[in-house]
RNA sequence: CGCGGGGUGGAGCAGUCUGGAAGCUCGUCGGGCUCAUAACCCGAAGGUCGUAGGUUCAAAUCCUAUCCCCGCAACCA
């Protein structure tokens, strides 16, 4: 294939303090369309993806599941890896931040950046509130405390390396001008430089002394390089960037990269913190950054606590791998989020991937058999209805090229589809049956088939990139190949005489919505939209909990409360803050109940409270322990009270 | 005044930057067809583009105000 030059594409690196849902698949499944329809047409790409495993989340989940760090991670990966495997992606490395090669370039590109005096040890300097963790400047301070908590606060000082971001921003602020093409979508970019480029750049903290599993400073090493400077450089070190000089082969042909793909959430640290970096490196700009939009699940109101999270594996258990990549490719718009759930998936594999295409495979080749023994020959026997087929059919490339190079793929596959389509009605234009019951008419039958074929061969192609694995199935039931990219414009590549499969296999089964939901609700019991359709008594199943002892139950401390005061947390939308007589003690409680309850109903009430829970600040107010609701399917609550009247500081127990 | 996104026929979206006859897919209804996975093809109904003002010959699109959803934010203890 003639190479049309390089073409680079990453993936953000992925988070791994948890298995990957839909969501985060959706950016490798992007990527991988991106990365195949560039190699398709001729590109030499390289495409890589990983994980980023740094920071003081997973060190403190890994403490908490009583594992190292680097345990905790590995079978993060490992998760990844069988999910991005799963998904049938075709990225060319997997790189993990904890890469010893990765983790030696990145102390060598802080010391050099330190060496040349982009970084610098500085110090959060201020007064500091232990409970808040927090530092303030004296003008934050309220009467000599904490705005936060009120609490009183000390004067403290906290060692950390900072990155000169100001140095560069009018570099930037210009390239950023003069290459409107580099933040996708382009509306990302005002946001940008009118919120964080032209207000000035404040230098970015980029160590952390407050935990320890990162990559250490050399020179300091009670110091771990914080995030970014870490995480995004594995873009450069594991293509083989050295910053002494000595950088491979495959760096020097390969940057810049031609498309970082990232999620919008973190456009600001590829569009003004990565280039920065790379600018203190002297090396050249990423052309195109694209902050992809977000799938998210169906009608808002899903999981957290309900655990109905949708999974890549778990939907392809459902619908097969290409079903996915087709809905997530296909359901996400370009600069809006995307919406996923079970009925809109169900939805569009019937609709689009069975009826569409599946049937459109499936009644062909059975026509072929039936009227010529699966032999497809171009008899030449044109009629002006073929005329419009073959130019929808060799015009689509060009659509779809369109599409593609302004990175909307969920347009690209429409335009697949829609030839597709075109060959649906292209048979009812033509009608084989009746054909077919006229001798005389045969020449023409055979002719009208293998413009279908073709038309099929040329689509299965084209489809290639977003469904790798059906197009080769279509493809190899028609007995055909892909076509090479420069010639989908043409008609015509199918060798006549050939003969098609005499077993066609369903290309995708139709499913009833009704018995998808089923199993799905035997896979989540917890599901909660049936409940409130069927219901007459909605009911919530919890998943079991451990057991406990009665002396663990002993150890909680329950009593009636009465609540004396109660008023708004000014800096939250949900929170209460009640003063609550615990006996002859006042205690106070901060509870997310405010769009239940209001302040004033609140007070006078006898609630039953936890008093002994470990004291925690909420938006800053101190919380001495929990008022206990009930929480109903739709996430309402409702306070426990006595059933009688019952003395202030009663035990419940 | 914490940040951000959004409100377009029953559902999911495009169109908004660069005003100029409201579009796509699904669903619904009616018709056609029978090669095919009850599929395919044709047609129809259905929207005052969240609301109220403003600019304009012209507003879904620009401006102002306002309501409502959602995500995030050390806020469901």
């Amino acid at each position: 294939m003639s190479s049309k030059g390089k073409y680079y594409i990453t993936t953000a690196i992925a988070y791994t303090s948890g298995k990957p849902h839909i969501g985060n698949t959706y950016e490798i499944v992007l990527a991988d369309a991106i990365a195949r329809y560039k190699r398709q047409e001729g590109y030499d790409v390289y495409f890589q993806t990983g994980t980023d495993e740094h920071g003081q989340k997973i060190q403190e989940k890994a403490e908490a599941a009583g594992i190292s760090p680097k345990e905790y991670v590995d079978n993060i990966v490992d998760m990844v890896k069988h999910i991005w495997d799963l998904m049938n992606t075709s990225y060319d490395n997997f790189v993990r931040t904890t890469d010893e090669d990765h983790e030696k370039q990145v102390k060598k590109i802080f010391k050099k950046l330190y060496d040349k005096g982009d970084i610098y040890k500085g110090a959060y300097e201020g007064m500091y509130c232990v409970p808040c963790e927090s530092f303030w400047t004296d003008s934050q301070l309220k009467e000599g405390r904490c705005p936060d908590c009120g609490g009183p606060v000390s004067p403290a000082k906290e060692e950390a390396y900072f990155f000169k971001m100001s140095k560069y921003a009018d570099r930037l602020i210009e390239y950023i001008n003069a290459h409107p093409e580099f933040i996708q979508p382009v509306a990302r970019k005002n946001e940008m430089m009118n919120n964080f480029l032209l207000p000035g750049l404040q230098d970015l903290c980029v160590s952390r002394t407050s935990f320890s599993w990162g990559i250490p400073v050399d020179f300091d090493p009670k110091h771990v390089i914080y995030v970014w400077l870490d995480a995004l450089t594995n873009y450069i070190t594991k293509i083989g960037y050295d910053a002494d000089g000595n950088s491979t082969e495959l760096f020097n042909k390969n940057w810049p990269a031609d498309l970082h793909l990232i999620g919008k959430d973190i456009i600001r640290f590829h569009t003004i913190y990565w280039p920065i970096f790379l600018m203190a490196l002297d090396l050249p700009l990423p052309k195109q950054v694209f902050g992809h939009p977000w799938l998210l699940q169906g009608s808002g109101k899903m999981s957290k606590s309900k655990g109905n999270v949708l999974y890549a594996d778990e939907l392809v258990d459902f619908f097969g791998v290409d079903a996915v990549r087709y809905f997530v490719l296909h359901e996400m718009p370009f600069d809006n989020d995307g919406i996923i759930s079970w009925e809109l998936m169900v939805e569009r594999l019937n609709s689009d991937l069975a009826n569409t295409l599946g049937n459109l495979v499936n009644r062909t080749i059975s026509m072929s058999n039936k009227y010529f023994d699966g032999v497809v020959r171009n008899e030449n026997v044109s009629d002006s209805v073929d005329e419009d087929l073959k130019q929808v059919v060799t015009g689509t490339v060009a659509k779809v090229e369109g599409k593609m190079e302004q990175l909307r793929v969920a347009d690209s596959i429409t335009e697949v589809f829609n030839l597709f389509k075109r060959c649906n009605k292209y048979i009812d234009e033509t009608t084989p049956w009746i054909l077919a019951k006229d001798e005389a008419s045969k020449p023409r039958l055979a002719t009208v088939l293998y413009n279908l074929v073709e038309s099929i061969s040329i689509g299965a192609t084209l489809l290639h990139s977003f469904m790798p694995e059906t197009a080769e199935k279509i493809l190899a039931q028609l007995n055909a190949s892909q076509i090479a990219y420069d010639e989908l414009n043409t008609f015509g590549h199918y060798e006549s005489g050939k003969k098609v499969t005499d077993k066609p296999e369903i290309l995708f089964a139709r499913l009833d919505l009704e018995e998808v939901m089923k199993k799905v609700e035997e896979l989540h019991p917890l599901k909660e939209d049936k409940a409130e359709e069927n219901a007459d008594q909605p009911v919530i199943d919890l998943e079991p909990k451990e057991e406990i002892s009665y002396d663990d139950f002993m150890k909680m401390q329950f009593q009636v409360g009465e609540i004396i005061e109660c008023k708004a947390v000014e800096k939250s939308k949900k929170l209460l803050c009640s003063q609550v007589k615990v006996g002859s003690q006042v205690k106070q409680f901060v509870s997310g109940i405010r769009k239940y309850y209001s302040p004033e109903e609140m007070v006078g009430k006898k609630v039953m409270v936890l008093v002994n829970l470990k004291p925690a600040k909420l938006a800053g107010v101190l919380s001495e322990g929990m008022l206990l609701c009930a929480e109903n399917e739709k996430g309402e609550l409702a306070l426990m009270q006595p059933d009688k009247d019952m003395t202030c500081g009663a035990e419940i127990c």
